[in-house]
Order: C-alpha cells, then structure tokens, then sequence
DNA sequence: TTCAGGATGTACT
DNA sequence: GTACATCCTGAAC
C-alpha cells in the first residue's frame, strides 16, 4: 500500500519536508484501529547548521541519540512537560537531521481520533475544537496516541504501527514557505524559512 | 477575536 | 535552577 520507504527520507531534509505535504500518516492502534491523517505543515531540523535543533553541532546526549538513526525513523520528545512532537529523521545515518510534523487533517477513523484529543466523538465537537483539531504539534501526537513510547520506530515498516503513505501531494504553486515557530531562542536560525504548509 | 498566564516534567548550564 | 520545536482557559475587547 505504497509506504514510503527509506530512500524518500534519505535525502536533503528541506527537500523531505516539502514532499512529506500531502502524505497520509498511518497509525495503527494496540487494538488494531487505523488512524489516518493528510499532513498539512512540516518544519526542517538540520543538527548540522542549525541553533534551533536539538543536536545542534552534532550535539549528542540520550535525547538526542534518535536523530543520528538511519533516515525514516521515528523521533518524538516530550515538551513543555505535557505534550509530545513527533519528527521524522532524514539524510544519512549519523547526520543529525529530521522533520517536525506541525499540522494535519483527519482522512479515516477521525472519530477515535476526536476521542484521543477531546475524549468525544466528531459529532460532539464545539465548532473551535473542529477549528483547532491537529493544527499543532502537540495536538497532532494527542490524537494519534503517540508518546516517548514510539521513539525510535522504523518509520518503513508496516508491523511497527506507524508508517507514511504516498498520499496526495498538493500542487507545487500550492506550498507556502515561512519562518518556524517557536524557536526565537535560535539566534540567525529564527529566520530560516524552514516551514512549508498549504491550505 | 486576541492575549496573558499557567500547567507540567525532562534535559542540561 | 532555567529553558523548553506547546496548548488551554478565561478575561477583555
């Protein structure tokens, strides 16, 4: 079912970042449902060059270990105390690099979906909860249940549960580019346009 | 509709 | 002890 493999991660991370746009995130439950959703905004990581990555100079602590995986593995790291991110690593094995997933729409199953973030179903959902479903890093690992406990899964094999398929990307004329968020801490990072989203 | 403030735990000076 | 790749709530407009 056209998952893609570890040759779409193995390459330059701006490029991985632009093309995970429109890709279908699949998830599936410990009692077996399957969680779909198209991605809708991605960030570039690249530890080599940039302040803002947590392995910055190819800065290597227990954290920052899953970034140096072969490309197509599974990094997610707690935040702020209560909510998680989850990024994709890219480029060679040992070259610290990844892509943040910031925003997606549900595609299947988007009720247990709704359940895992507001704990009700679709039908149930105030117009702003529809509004802000997985427009957010934090929100998006929320409603697929995913936690520190998938760190480190190869992102290229069905049996681990998590995988990506070929989806539909948008049209290039489509894609915006910008700032990221939330790294003003970055110095000349902040203003690489290393975020890509569209509508 | 926007905005300030707080929640909360881990990583690492 | 401080910072953090965030999100929610409630108040003001």
């Amino acid at each position: 079912m056209d998952i893609l493999t570890r040759d779409f991660y193995h390459r330059d991370t701006l490029a991985v970042a632009r093309d995970l746009l429109g890709r279908e995130i699949v998830r599936v439950l410990p009692d077996g449902t399957e969680l779909r959703c198209r991605i809708t905004e991605t960030e570039a990581y690249i530890g080599r060059l940039d302040k803002a990555c947590h392995a910055y100079g190819y800065r290597r602590t227990p954290r920052t270990e899953t970034l140096f995986a072969p490309p197509g593995t599974a990094y997610i790291y707690l935040i702020y105390g209560m909510y998680h991110c989850l990024n994709f690593v890219t480029e060679e094995e040992g070259e610290p690099a990844a892509v943040l997933l910031r925003g997606a729409v549900p595609t299947a199953n988007g009720d247990r979906i709704a359940q895992n973030r507001f704990g009700r179903g679709l039908e149930a959902l105030t117009p702003y909860q529809r509004k802000n479903f997985l427009n957010g890093p934090g929100k998006l690992c929320r409603g697929l249940d995913l936690t520190r406990a998938q760190n480190g899964l190869d992102l290229t094999q069905s049996k681990n549960g998590l995988y990506i398929c070929a989806g539909q990307p948008p049209a290039p004329a489509c894609i915006q580019v910008g700032k990221r968020i939330g790294i003003d801490y970055a110095q000349e990072a902040v203003d690489f346009p290393w975020r890509f989203w569209y509508e």
